[in-house]
DNA sequence: TCAGCTATCGTTAGTAC
DNA sequence: AGTACTAACGATAGCTG
């Protein structure tokens, strides 16, 4: 989109990659800001960087609470006023239940591609996770994670521990470490 | 950023601001994609437009699954330089202890705008959930989820069953639903 | 590696239908 | 409401220090 039109296609120079993914990121999560200032929308926006197995970058900490902070702070009168009253509520489900309908087939498919992904995480390294997918993930993962903490800690007696790095932090390994570690489960067996 | 510069604040109008929230979500999922493509990095975006409560837009289903797809069209060969042997994966992990490190102080910081959450949920229709939020939430919702599907299983025969819902959808509901189950518990007690 | 710098490209606000 | 158009604007690829 400047000096010249790059084709859309994985980029092979890692420094080149490396310094686009940094440029557009940050492009990317101040498009996401301002549509939610603009049009008062709830937006997330999350991507993981390779090599950088941390949490990643999201407009949403910050802002969630920031929002939320917002909502606390409305009067009590607009609070009441965004309740629905009992009655009214049952009325919407009402008229909702051909959604859940339509959703609970969205729920399927998605099941479906679920299964797809599971399959993948043991021996690869693309993912790309959504939220409702993480979620019906997650306690898969949880199962398939201590099984692989285990083979973890058998290799860890076969290594010498690193000077800077005594701190025992394997008794709690966040979720989105298992990747790395199924991958080293992976090639191991 | 055409005609005429907008300023950054909520826009007024309700024609032109939904106009601008429909331009400007696509033009933020072509930026996700295109962003996951030249760098292959695992990206999403989730955008919750007002007035439509399903379960939303978001980049992925599709996307994971042709990622997926094309992973395993790649062959075999490919596959095996992409995957690294025992050793070498060892050696990697040493390297990134002092990464997990930095790691865990991000997650205690997520586990207390966890909590934060969590209790905004059950009073509030403002939600604003990130990918890693979600998953350390999911377990407590479940919990939640449970209570509330009782007492909306209570409510349910208190009123008569729609003529094109017979279905019983009940038995089965997705974690997505369980803000509105929420709301309307909410409004009940 | 990182932070500017711009030419150039892509996005989009306003408009017309 | 939706599409099509386009002028203007913002984002950014490649460069430089």
């Amino acid at each position: 989109m400047a000096r010249k039109k790059i084709k859309l296609v994985w980029i092979n120079e890692d420094a080149r990659r490396r310094a686009t993914l940094k440029k557009r990121r940050k492009g990317l999560m101040k498009k996401v800001k301002e549509l939610a200032i603009l049009c008062d929308v709830r937006s997330c926006a999350i991507i993981y960087c390779p090599h950088d197995p941390k949490p990643e970058v999201c407009p949403a900490i910050e802002e969630t609470t920031r929002v939320l902070n917002d909502f606390r702070s409305l009067s009590e009168m607009e609070k009441s006023k965004k309740m629905m009253n009992h009655a009214a509520f049952l009325q919407q489900r009402i008229a909702k239940r051909h959604e859940h309908i339509r959703q609970y087939d969205l729920e399927k498919r998605q099941l479906e591609s679920t299964a797809l992904l599971l399959e993948c995480i043991a021996g690869s390294s693309i993912l790309l996770l959504s939220t409702e997918e993480l979620g019906s993930l997650t306690v898969q993962l949880n199962h398939k994670a201590k099984a692989v903490q285990e083979r973890i800690n058998e290799l860890q007696n076969l290594i010498p521990a690193p000077p800077q790095a005594s701190v025992d932090e394997d008794h709690n390994v966040g979720l989105h470490n298992y990747y790395e570690e199924m991958q080293c489960s992976a090639a191991t067996t």
